[in-house]
DNA sequence: TTGGCAATTGAACGCAGGTTCAGTTAACTG
DNA sequence: CAGTTAACTGAACCTGCGTTCAATTGCCAA
């Protein structure tokens, strides 16, 4: 056997990212074998090898370019006064970790699996994406419509916040997503009020 | 060989366990092997099946005691009103995760590599432990001094924004572990607070 | 001092891992 | 339709995995 009929490198190579985004995302990387994603895809795993270079290049394409998916999508983030686009931010983060639940998952999961320069580029992006979020809160406080006591904290809080909606939402549940966005929109928005 | 001078299974048992902790902690579960942690013990793989039936058991162990622990340590929360809870819940729940960083990334991080049983045995306790903050801010809104829209996925947002410090806070960095208990109250504080 | 128990070794088993590559076949070009 | 290129197979290489177990040795009570 070889070459099989109706083999085409542009449908191949997006079909082993997306068994692997998969694999990973259900078992994690060390758990997963190029074997196992091969037959996912219907290949031998030497096949492969035509897509990419080794496992770890594998697992940091699917990392990078899910930061960079995430934020390009950013740009989309509406003007307006700090408490709208604080507002849109919650509604866009909470969406996106939903959409993408598979690559954002990986990408908090396996960031101890990436060498140290792969790390260091998808922490660059990461820490590109917390950025947005700091924007929002300085122009907030700026404005003196937000109390923020230590922007970089919040930020992170609120980033992990949201976060943790992923590990119990589904569709489906008692909750609609729009009425997840909703409820997390009103505990951000208390965050940064002044108590009293 | 055999036997060494100044073994006892009273000593191997707790470094193999300490030895476990450290390493899957540092590379996850699938890619630390049982010679790994003998090695760091000083041992050969197989005397580790004097101590351990097999590898599940091992990370079973280690999550089940890391949860019975926890829940013990709430046993020493104080009493008195639901406000004076919270705020001691938050300095204990940062404290915690702080003081047991590994075990509590363990948790976290290798649920999906436990067997169903032991998974659902694990599950049970996280919930359980998830009820002791519930249970503050349910008494907080029957007296009234607390506005919670609903408890439960503002118990589980409060959570998940606290085990966030974990991923960056370090003794020695620019803020104390009180600094950031205090910071963390008071964002708190305000998500039970009705806004304006 | 001796006999039994506790603790560990070291070798082995079978299997699966990542990766390489010569060989083979499908698809396309002219 | 011939020749070239693209895509994939299948087998192999070497390494390491979890686990078992007979043999060995340190420890300790009698």
């Amino acid at each position: 056997m070889a070459r099989t009929t109706g083999s085409y490198s542009e449908l191949t190579g997006p079909k082993i990212e997306a068994a692997a985004r998969r694999l990973i995302a259900s078992y994690g990387f060390a758990a997963v074998s190029m074997r196992q994603i091969a037959r996912e895809v219907g290949l031998q795993a030497g096949a492969l090898y035509n897509y990419v270079p080794d496992k770890q290049s594998l697992l940091a394409r699917l990392m990078l370019t899910h930061m960079q998916d995430l934020l390009e999508a950013t740009q989309s983030l509406p003007q307006g006064t700090p408490q709208e686009r604080l507002d849109a931010f919650v509604r866009f983060h909470i969406a996106q970790n939903y959409e993408r639940a598979e690559s954002v998952f990986i990408a908090y999961m396996e960031l101890r699996n990436l060498t140290p320069e792969n790390f260091a580029e998808v922490e660059a992006l990461r820490q590109q994406y917390e950025r947005t979020l700091e924007e929002i809160l300085q122009a907030g406080r700026a404005e003196g419509c937000f109390d923020v006591n230590d922007i970089k904290i919040m930020t992170r809080a609120i980033i992990a916040m949201l976060n943790g909606v992923n590990t119990w939402f589904r569709q489906g549940g008692a909750l609609s997503l729009s009425e997840v966005q909703e409820l997390n929109c009103e505990m951000v928005r208390r965050m940064v009020t002044a108590a009293g």
